[in-house]
DNA sequence: CATAATTGGAGAGTAGAACTATCCGTCAGT
DNA sequence: ACTGACGGATAGTTCTACTCTCCAATTATG
């Protein structure tokens, strides 16, 4: 397989895979001479994984690039390999010191006691829930971050099938690659998901004013 | 309060407000002379909004300005606003036209009528759903589809807490405000929280599988 | 087997996003 | 009166994710 029979397996241009062979997402196909190579099926499925990644999940070449490399390297646990996803699919920001910091802090402290959750500051979703609360804090927005348990609950409900969904059976690569595609997508179909929920809610509460006004 | 006061109030530089002025994000000013304008307190808050929407939500600079225009704009309904928010936060992919598609379309539709949610195939979750899953597919990762159940049932705890939280008490500008907030940041924070708890599962089934290892 | 098309690799070029810098003619504070 | 914003407009910058162009070496084709 050249590169022009990768090129209209995945439908992603031959210019496009060189850019990803460059950057390193894709590993480079066997030499069969000093200027030609060969690629198999697993470029194929590293190509539309990396498509996946990209384009549904929204994730930049350089996280896609971190993501593919805790994928590929041996030393890379299960369990790390998730906390590189997560991190990948979560915004950065550089952390602010302030009252509000501060208090967001204690909340996902204690959060995090109360749930008896095992995780730790070092956790990507640690940073980002401060990052958040702080936010919200400083908007004005305490009604969302009231709602802080019961995300914590959704999330609980959650877990435990997303992990179990990742079964370790095949080889150490396609389970991560399993559950990075699970972090990843799974994340973008929950968003969806909560979109079309709150509609439906909000559906229902539109259509319960517009009979109360008409009653 | 003149562009400068406005600039130390939130530590956005004079020359990024000047942008958002330009696009379109900020109001302009009242202008007191020709070439002279005043800003306010709406403005400072404007711009925090801006901010945790940009910083926070990953949001981009047009899908700021368009979440900004249904908040400004009275004729547009809290229910309509919040399609506005929900597409803001997705991502948004050109569909492809194939079998995987198909039966993604089909899953969706029978998830909705199985929930009973009121909702249709204009919510921009729909097409979210269905591009997910459709991918999933084509990744070979049906494991995760077969969650699909689990993340609605999630989902529809957290809605009605959601739509909740967004009081129409106050006017309708301030609502529309607070839903865009809650929709954008508290996806941020779902998605943190996500991020915990799966740590969390996986770190007991970790410490599981050292004991029985030990055991 | 001559020749046309492809290939791999490198480098430069491009488009869009989100700023950032520079001007410049006012205008406000001292 | 003069120094330092201010507003407005235009141009320039940086970064990202490609895309284009070359070119010598292969590979496919009539």
């Amino acid at each position: 397989m050249r590169i022009g029979d990768l090129s209209r397996e995945t439908g992603v241009s031959v210019a496009s895979i060189k850019y990803y062979l460059r950057e390193g997402l894709l590993p480079p196909g066997e030499r069969t001479s000093p200027n030609q190579a060969r690629y198999d099926e697993a470029h194929v499925r590293r190509l539309r994984l990396i498509r996946a990644l990209v384009d549904v999940g929204g994730l930049s070449i350089a996280g896609t690039r971190t993501v593919l490399a805790a994928v590929e390297d041996p030393h890379v646990s299960l369990h790390d390999a998730l906390g590189t996803a997560q991190a990948a699919v979560m915004t950065r920001t550089e952390p602010v010191e302030d009252d509000a910091a501060a208090r967001a802090e204690q909340a996902v402290a204690a959060l995090i006691e109360r749930r008896g959750w095992i995780t730790n500051e070092r956790n990507p979703g640690w940073r980002t829930a401060v990052d958040v609360l702080a936010t919200l804090e400083r908007l004005g927005g305490e009604k969302v971050a009231g709602l802080l348990d019961v995300y914590a609950e959704a999330m609980e409900a959650v877990a435990p099938h997303e992990v179990e969904a990742v079964v370790v059976d095949e080889d150490r690569e396609r389970s991560v690659e399993r559950m990075v595609v699970g972090i990843v997508l799974g994340g973008a179909l929950m968003t969806a998901l909560r979109g079309m929920a709150e509609a439906s809610v909000s559906a229902h509460r539109s259509g319960q004013a517009a009979a109360d006004r008409a009653g």
